[in-house]
DNA sequence: ACAATTTAGTTGCAAATGTAACTAATTTCC
DNA sequence: GGAAATTAGTTACATTTGCAACTAAATTGT
């Protein structure tokens, strides 16, 4: 129910969503980008590969929320840069497992500390109750979206 | 600071929020597309617009967190299909005031319920508490962020 | 008063994105 | 066992976007 019948931007939830979250994006896309020449997806990519083994492109599709095009452009840049390595499936002549390459574990390993620096700097002040909530409340919206939408 | 020493996508807050609002305003999107022919942009300009009057293109920019070029590119969509007309700003030649016209009013007159009830499908099951979180969150976050990149 | 800077808004162009069409391998099921 | 349907991933194309360069008007400083 929303909290009275006017509409105000500046009051409108999925507004206000979309701010902080471009806002948020943006910085740390930027910083990614001027650190280590990564886009958003192609560091999705490698903190997914980073603590997972034997992932085909459709299981970062889906642990990513990546389609599966921006899921193969970010693979294919990155298996240029040599960060990133197809395996054979064995059983499954379309697909290959992805993985990292020592190269691209060691940009997982400096990537993945300064990631959590941004989140920790983005909460700064936040208590852990807030932190839960937050998320908690976040997951429900989520949630919500997609079965609205039926994504 | 993080919850725990690890990055987890699935955890991490950015991603979370990136997820949810990208969920939130695509379906949203769809259904102004669907059923006005309005992008976001177009739409937010709009709301602003119902709710204001003598505003520049500038205030928009400013009022909807958009930037300039964003703005400029909806203004002039919305003007071609007649929804909103320029008005002289008289001391200041570069700049002109916007506002509805007939017809933009009656499209935010349409528009502005089937707003409202779609932030109340989203935040269907919140409590009234929930949402002033929410929303104080989202806010503290965006402010971080923003001072963090000096966007 | 007038050159130098700043501000409002637009335009042009390159890069990013999304959708749909495609290829190739795999399953389904008659 | 093989045609029809499904699934993995890529490619092609049209649209959106984001940045920088631009025009024109206003402001600043001397």
């Amino acid at each position: 129910m929303p909290r009275d019948a006017t509409l105000r931007l500046e009051a409108y939830l999925p507004y206000r969503l979309s701010v902080a979250s471009n806002r948020a994006s943006r910085w740390v896309a930027r910083s990614y980008e001027a650190k280590f020449g990564l886009s958003i997806w192609q560091w999705r990519v490698i903190a997914v590969l980073g603590g997972a083994e034997r992932l085909t492109a459709q299981d970062l599709a889906t642990a990513t929320a990546m389609d599966k095009v921006t899921v193969s452009r970010a693979v294919n840049a990155l298996i240029e840069r040599g960060l990133v390595a197809r395996k054979k499936h064995e059983s499954d002549g379309r697909s290959a497992f992805l993985e990292l390459t020592g190269p691209g574990r060691s940009v997982y390993e400096e990537v993945a500390p300064v990631a959590l620096q941004h989140e920790a700097d983005l909460l700064d002040g936040f208590s852990a109750e807030e932190i839960d909530q937050l998320t908690a409340l976040l997951e429900r919206i989520e949630k919500r979206a997609e079965d609205l939408a039926g994504d």
